[in-house]
DNA sequence: ATACGTGCAAAGTATTTGCAAACGG
DNA sequence: CCGTTTGCAAATACTTTGCACGTAT
């Protein structure tokens, strides 16, 4: 184990990944502790290939496929959000265990990504789950449209 | 040009889509001409390979590449938008020139995929919309979960 | 006639899988 | 010790690109 600087919120995820990880029958090994920690210390989503490099700057030598399996199981224990912005590049973020979440604001030009959260969007979002015929888990947002920057 | 089996609404949006293309300086071929009618006549969004599909069981010898052509054109004249549900796999729908669209729920399990509507929510989204610092184009929800088939 | 559109095949890119070695409990 | 986890490399699957030929205007 190793320690991180990382804030109190993520640590918490961090516990709560931790904790779920060990009900099921999975070992603790290098690749998917270096996972749990970036994906706790960031506030918002990462790609694999992201977390592979932060990984590797890090000093963990750690391979792509071990992060795509972390982030498999993770995905399969709903600890982990799946988000796919465009551009065929999946985007990984900590489900906090509370429910708190955001959605995500894209730039059709520079690709800029940007997190926002709105109470009575969620509002209308858990109306809207209780009229489908499906048992809703999670939901998934994005804007589209142009930034500040590449408004013209 | 050909003649095809399809409802009113869909017959606005191909001619609207024809009239756009026609502005710009392009020309009609048959790849594309095939996969506007075929997105025209469909209610749901259609992946790649489906259109592809459709269009040689209609006995038209078109590329997958052409399709391809084409959709990326018809995404960038705003004509059609592209939805990504997962999978590595985009979906594409026509937009309706009045703004009339649906969202998707998507089963978790056997990636069942059903429309649905709500005014409510697509208020919230306007209002989100102006509230953020992008100027929105559009806007992409999924809700995830247990269709009634796989609920157990 | 001339440039745009097209089909095929090859290349590209994100992700997954096979496998033997390393490791945790 | 035994089975899970890992890193590497090869395989896969969707999408894009190169190129010569066809086609609309």
């Amino acid at each position: 184990m190793r320690t991180a600087i990382i804030s109190p919120v993520s640590a918490t995820w961090i516990q709560h990944a931790n904790d779920t990880l060990r009900l099921g029958d999975v070992r603790s090994g290098g690749a998917r502790s270096a996972v749990v920690e970036l994906l706790g210390g960031e506030p918002c989503c990462l790609t694999a290939q992201e977390l592979f490099d932060r990984a590797r700057a890090a000093g963990r030598p750690v391979g792509i496929a071990s992060v795509y399996r972390a982030l498999d199981l993770l995905v399969e224990l709903k600890l982990v959000q799946r988000i796919e912005l465009g551009a065929g590049i999946a985007r990984f973020e900590a489900r906090q265990p509370d429910g708190e979440h955001h959605h995500h604001v894209v730039c059709d030009d520079c690709g800029r990504v940007e997190p926002f959260s709105d109470a009575r969007l969620e509002v209308a979002l858990d109306g809207v789950a209780g009229e489908v015929g499906f048992e809703v888990d999670t939901h998934d947002v994005v804007l589209r449209g142009a930034c500040a920057d590449c408004r013209g």
